[in-house]
DNA sequence: TGTACATCAGTGAACGCGCGTTCACTGATGTAC
DNA sequence: TGTACATCAGTGAACGCGCGTTCACTGATGTAC
């Protein structure tokens, strides 16, 4: 993989993972379409041979962090598709922890540096994918009365839940919350806290493991 | 106030709403300091005797969109002082309503345009002057019965019901949710539906006013 | 009331920079025969 | 297996641009006497 050749093979994702790394280190405003090309060890033009524009690239990189939570979201699916209440918990903190352990990546996702959103259906895409499969699992825990059924249908339930979890990681992401709730124990206890309040069984702090 | 003066007067306070201006028109990649004198009629070097550079402006404006929020809570206090539950209705959908009304200042509020939030203690203030403000409404809630107390303290709930707020705003702003959820009424039924969840006495729609 | 002077908000020229994008090109690859 | 050729991913020079920031300056303001 590391030897040098005229034709790299594989430059697309190159230049995807290059700027996930340029926005992990310097954050949004470091991302350029030179930037990444260099750090992908290719002229600077290169990147037009894979991109249409530097929003191309941009919308790459977000539609990646929409498959990486998908990817969170279905192994949680997977893992404990016999215990709705731990897969409501799984699921939502395994997308907590991808915000949590890429902000910058999490960020450009979900934080409009995509102009225009509806321009680049294979972000739509993903995205759309991921609100189905959050459906899916509040419905799941709908079904096993986990959660509450009146007054509220699925979808809107659905984007609460997301609503509340991307609002919570956001704002610890973002800086706006003081440091004492900070740190990843204290995130949980809110977050848990939370959940307690929208889940009709009891939660148990521990059901989160590691 | 449109008299031509070789000293401007409120340069400061015109450059902030130029620059309000600027980001409501083309969005946060439209913002310079030379375009916002510009706008204010003025030399582009001319900022440079009110903000120490660019950050310090930016950190001006998301402190703006602090102090706004902070007003319409605050008004919301005032209006419904002898009613919790339509104080907690008020004051959510007045801070939902200003993020709908002016996305692009509620980005950057809350988007970490701005680099390093804690060197400038202007922001750190307004931000946690709407932290404690927002603890207030939920003390006031939990002493009326309205909020659940057992298993969660008043800041985690704050911090939840903020995080629910503030998620489902930044999802409709940054265009995450289908077209078909986008509507003013569709919002407000989500945001209905989701409070309903959390709250101890009976919801009716028609408490929205406006 | 009048004058001298310090203060400071604004000007305009100049700097260097990195960027997005285009273009004519070249080197490698794979396919038809 | 060998050759001709189309395809296309990459190169490097060049473009124009707007930006942030600095600097020596100038015009207006207000205050001490």
């Amino acid at each position: 993989m590391s030897e040098k050749t005229y034709h790299h093979g594989d430059l697309k994702n190159a230049l995807i993972r290059a700027g996930i790394e340029i926005l992990t280190q310097e954050g949004i405003g470091g991302l350029s379409l030179r930037k990444a090309a260099r750090k992908a060890g290719v002229s600077h033009a290169a990147p037009y041979a894979h991109f249409a524009d530097k929003q191309a690239l941009i919308a790459a990189i977000a539609s990646d962090g929409h498959r990486r939570i998908h990817e969170r979201l279905a192994a949680a699916l997977a893992e404990h598709s016999d215990d709705p209440t731990r897969l409501l918990l799984g699921a939502a903190w395994a997308y907590i922890r991808f915000g949590l352990e890429f902000p910058s990546h999490y960020k450009v996702t979900f934080s409009g540096t995509l102009e225009n959103e509806h321009s680049h259906p294979e972000f739509v895409d993903y995205s759309q994918r991921n609100i189905r499969l959050l459906q899916d699992i509040v419905e799941q825990c709908r079904a096993a009365g986990i959660l509450q059924t009146e007054g509220i249908d699925s979808e809107n339930q659905a984007v609460n839940l997301w609503g509340q979890v991307h609002g919570l990681v956001s704002l610890v992401v973002q800086g706006q919350l003081p440091g004492r709730l900070l740190g990843d124990e204290s995130i949980k206890g809110i977050f848990i806290a939370g959940l307690r309040q929208m889940v009709l069984v009891p939660i148990d702090e521990k059901m989160l493991a590691e």
